[in-house]
DNA sequence: CCTGCCACTTGACCTATGTCAAGTGGCATT
DNA sequence: AATGCCACTTGACATAGGTCAAGTGGCAGG
């Protein structure tokens, strides 16, 4: 059927999980918007709240926050195949401190949080789909905390490589510093160091 | 009846987000095994696979990981209505960096991972309570991740106490400063200057 | 009442990383 | 070819926080 063209990407990641009929794999498209994003449009800007989850199909995203001096904090990274959202904002219906934006032009399926109640409610197995995907970016994202707190910079780094090497190279070197969490000009200095070594 | 009276507290914790029959929750409670831990126990050691969780009904745990020079880093901090395991290790089977110990003494109630599944397969709506507190769990930890990135040590100390204020006197300044991810030596100076001012 | 021990403090010094501002060098537009 | 822009680099300097080792002061056990 044409009507499920875009949405094969993620029928595909569901099915890696749980299995769904013909009728239950229409009604879960039925509840999916999808919309383009060029490079630098907003996803979620602060303190709106974030009433949906967006899995992307191309493209890449980043979500950030601005600090008291306007410096950019990358808290994720999301590429083809994640879901991105801001879950502080989402799970608690709280004003978002992040800003999710895309880094390349960008084609995502959106999801209302209304509609995934509505979709646990109809197929109660997408319970557990979100739930093993939370358990995923939930241990990932626990592993960034033991990174911040116990790896000096260039260690840091290292791992970003190993993590993203398949989109590093989308990045300038200004996220890369903000995602390890250093300024650009400590970063320069850093990969000269590191290239000379 | 006598057999549920250790786990009160558990199915109150249920209870907040799944209803459960009488047979569902004698089920439930079967998978579940009782222990306790004095001070300084551990709960898991680095290098073992968590195969388990663990939801506390007295008492108080941290995990941790400890760096090349054996400093002491702290992860999480988890108190009585809480669940507690390396995710890391539990979600992705590998052997945990992270060791998790009992600051105070301890109870516990142990689910293993296979019991999950178990419980997973015969009361699927065990799938929707783990969700959502993966989801919440998740939002914390992403939390933790922007104040890490973007707030000094005295804020992020603030944080602390705001979060984690009844039990702020348990813990000694040596795990706190662990905890916000400074040294003894620095939050002792760092108080010492808050009192003054 | 001593003795240890343990948490905390403090001083002197050190280092990783930040700040700010002035380059440099591509590369896209005209 | 000139222009402008943007990412990156670099120098000089500043600072948050770390290190190590020597106190101090409770308080628990004998």
């Amino acid at each position: 059927m044409k009507m499920t063209t875009g949405y094969e990407p993620i029928l595909q990641n569901v099915a890696k999980h749980i299995a769904l009929s013909e009728g239950e794999t229409t009604f879960f498209c039925s509840l999916l918007q999808e919309r383009q994003y060029h490079k630098k449009e907003y996803l979620l800007r602060e303190g709106g709240i974030c009433n949906q989850l967006a899995f992307l199909t191309s493209g890449c995203v980043k979500s950030y926050l601005l600090d008291q001096k306007s410096n950019e904090h990358i808290l994720t990274i999301a590429i083809a195949d994640w879901w991105v959202a801001d879950y502080q904002s989402l799970v608690f219906d709280t004003p978002s401190e992040l800003f999710i934006e895309a880094v390349e032009p960008t084609t995502a399926l959106l999801l209302t949080k209304p509609d995934r109640e509505i979709l646990f409610t109809r197929i109660p197995r997408f319970e557990q789909y979100f739930r093993i995907l939370t358990e995923r970016a939930f241990a990932v994202s626990q592993q960034r905390i033991t990174d911040i707190l116990s790896l000096p910079a260039a260690a840091r780094y290292e791992q970003f490589l190993r993590r993203y090497q398949r989109i590093a190279a989308s990045f300038s070197q200004q996220q890369i510093a903000s995602f390890i969490g250093v300024t650009p000009a400590f970063f320069s200095r850093m990969l000269k160091s590191k290239r000379s070594s």
